[in-house]
DNA sequence: AAAAAAG
């Protein structure tokens, strides 16, 4: 289900050189920044950088029931599984994670948005010259689509000519991008084997239990919560295509941050992957788009003018995304398209070509764009990061710095930014503010994944010891497991060149193993993952380029191998199991070369009731720094809590009666000064 | 120190 549909058409040709590029003068090597006419007035008072007082407000805080709470969550994807094997589903209301949504059947009605009468939807009918569209055509398919959200031409050809993408799919005889999302199966995307997981349980989904998630929101004026999709003015379409994937109540992430976003309000996130954190940032988007009356866009020649930025950290995540907003978006007129190395660029560009609205792309690929002049972000108006702690990491802060502010985008406070992840330390929240305007902190308990229905285990094993050690929990592994069948194995290791060994390795015991990692291709990567999904290889050996993000059902073991040296490594590693409502198990080979890890690691267990073995809290309590990993490695990680509430002005003060100075894991904290021990953070 | 992300 990795579509790579732009990429491995044609390997054979060589890049071309864009001749007709355009001068210099299209590109100033200053910085140039661009207020559209749109922004004037928008989000005033964001125009001032943020670090005002926070008021503290907006907290929703509710204990217990967590636990169930994510076995809904998960027990959901379970379901959303079993639909596609045809499994009857359930009568109560059914959340399907996002990597889930495209299962469904392909009878999605073809319908044009009844055109609901709200002004801020409305918008004149009837072609115009000047459309969004950078084309600047007519757009045939107003009339078609009803006035209502209905923003015909999908993408305009370039060089005119009026296509809507009704047009588009017929007069371009390849399938089309716009071909219904839902159907996986008639699409370019490869589901075999997925069947073979058909015969999970099939749970109902208790929605009330979402309730009970703890949710910290901080900043200015949050706007409040809403409790149905109904209350939010999304547009019809997009309400429709809401339906299509069965997305009958949002979450706790969508809940919150959706009103946020449309409020206009930049937003920095806390929220697991597979708790709707991607549509709780693509609804606002899409519907925002939706709702602008008229773009004018630049014509520049062979310069396509975006007017929303997803960006995330690996290829494979931004492929993931972009199939989840075209479901989003279908029919809306919205057009997605998804720009990453590894794949030949020709097509990404006639994808571009086409025209774009919302470009969801990977850090290098997208600065090629920009430096080609194939591409400009003056028009942009939405900014999205996902995973954005590892945005703003170190290797990736000067690429992302260069692209929101050096190149043409418009400045923060102008465009609406919203930045979201599982885990935020603090020293990244504060660059991040960097990027943010007047913004809010919102932080959601974790759904469905990271601890409480993982089983983590750690066991002390030599480096030499490791491989047999491995050895032998796959064989016990085997033996349990249904029907003679490996479970599927997702073990961690530190290198690229570690990877390969160790899959070499297992093949050569009779494992069947595959690896992914940032040397192999991106279609050798995309082609371990689906021989990892569909069982074909059950064994798949990752760095961290599979830490993050990654919807991979039925992983039923995450061994890390090799431990990360940061816990929140570790914390999106096992994320990556205990889905789909099943029990995951999180292995970890821990050693004397991981002592930085004792303590950090054992307080995450703990807090999440873990059995910690008497040999690993004898080494945190000899950790460095009293270990808080709150402050190792000289950075501090918080994450979870709103920094500015911590640094210059929220020192001492007890916002919640205590609690929550800790991680993003909920970990109490005795680090962060006058926080009553015990109490549970937002994150328990 | 490693990984990721452009080719």
């Amino acid at each position: 289900m990795w579509s790579f549909g732009n990429g491995f058409g044609g390997f054979t040709h060589a890049v071309k050189k864009n001749l007709e590029r355009p001068c210099d003068s299209d590109f100033p090597s200053k910085p140039r920044k661009f207020i559209p006419f749109w922004a004037d007035g928008l989000n005033k008072s964001s125009l001032t950088p943020s670090f005002k007082r926070i008021s503290k407000q907006g907290l929703i805080y509710k204990k217990g029931e967590d636990k169930k709470t994510y076995s809904v969550a998960n027990s959901a994807s379970e379901i959303a599984v079993s639909d596609n094997s045809f499994v009857p589903r359930p009568t109560r209301s059914t959340y399907v994670p996002p990597h889930l949504r495209n299962r469904q059947a392909s009878d999605a009605p073809n319908l044009p948005g009844p055109a609901t009468e709200r002004p801020g939807f409305s918008r004149t009918p009837g072609g115009s010259q000047g459309s969004r569209w950078s084309g600047g055509a007519p757009k045939p398919e107003l009339g078609r689509l009803g006035p209502g959200y209905a923003y015909g031409g999908a993408a305009v050809g370039r060089g005119g000519g009026s296509s809507g993408w009704h047009n588009r799919s017929r007069s371009w005889d390849r399938r089309e991008r716009e071909v219904n999302p839902f159907d996986d199966d008639i699409d370019d995307k490869n589901n075999d084997g997925e069947q073979a997981f058909s015969e999970q349980e099939n749970t109902g989904i208790n929605f009330d239990a979402y309730e009970d998630i703890p949710v910290e929101t901080s900043g200015e004026n949050v706007p409040p919560p809403v409790n149905t999709f109904a209350e939010i003015d999304l547009g019809e379409l997009l309400n429709q295509n809401i339906r299509r994937c069965k997305y009958v109540k949002p979450t706790p992430i969508q809940r919150h941050a959706i009103p946020i976003a449309l409020a206009g309000r930049d937003l920095m996130a806390c929220a697991q992957t597979g708790s709707g954190k991607t549509a709780a940032f693509c609804f606002p988007i899409i519907s925002g788009i939706m709702r602008e009356q008229y773009v004018q866009r630049p014509r520049v020649a062979r310069t396509v003018y975006p007017l929303a930025l997803i960006l995330s950290p690996t290829r494979e995540l931004s492929c993931q995304i972009h199939d989840e907003a075209r479901k989003f978006s279908y029919q809306t007129g919205v057009k997605v398209v998804v720009a990453y190395g590894g794949a030949p660029i020709n097509q990404q560009l006639r994808e571009l070509d086409r025209g774009v609205d919302i470009l969801v792309a990977t850090p290098g690929r997208l600065v090629d764009l920009l430096e080609r002049a194939r591409l400009s972000l003056q028009m942009i108006r939405y900014l999205a990061l996902d995973e954005a702690d590892r945005m703003l990491d170190m290797g990736f802060e000067p690429q992302i710095r260069k692209i929101v502010e050096q190149m043409d985008m418009p400045n923060r406070g102008v465009r609406q930014t919203m930045l979201f992840s599982a885990t935020f330390p603090r020293e990244i929240q504060r660059l991040a503010s960097d990027f943010l305007s007047n913004y809010i902190f919102l932080a959601v308990g974790r759904v469905g994944s990271s601890t409480d229905l993982i089983v983590q285990r750690v066991e002390f094993v030599h480096e030499s010891d490791k491989r047999s050690h491995l050895m032998d929990l796959l064989h016990a592994q085997k033996e349990n497991g249904a029907h003679g069948k490996q479970a599927l194995t997702l073990v961690f290791v530190e290198t690229k060149k570690g990877a390969d060994s160790l899959e070499h390795w297992l093949c050569l015991n009779g494992f069947p193993a595959t690896t992914i990692h940032g040397d192999r291709t991106q279609q050798e990567r995309e082609l371990a993952l689906r021989s990892f999904k569909t069982g074909k290889t059950p064994i798949l050996v990752a760095t961290d380029v599979a830490a993050r993000g990654l919807d991979i059902p039925h992983v039923a073991h995450v061994v890390n191998f090799d431990l990360p040296n940061d816990i929140d490594d570790y914390v999106h590693r096992i994320g990556r199991t205990g889905r789909a409502g099943k029990s995951g198990l999180a292995t970890a080979f821990f050693n004397e070369g991981n002592m930085s890890l004792a303590r950090p690691l054992s307080e995450l267990m703990q807090e999440a009731n873990q059995e910690v073995p008497a040999w690993l809290t004898r080494f945190a309590s000899r950790a460095p720094y009293g270990g808080n990993k709150n402050r190792r490695s000289g950075a501090g990680r918080f994450g979870g809590r709103d920094f500015r509430r911590e640094s210059s002005f929220g020192k001492n003060l007890d916002y919640y009666g205590g609690g929550n100075s800790g991680s993003a894991y909920g970990v109490p904290s005795n680090y962060g000064g006058g926080y009553a021990p015990g109490v549970t953070s937002a994150w328990d």
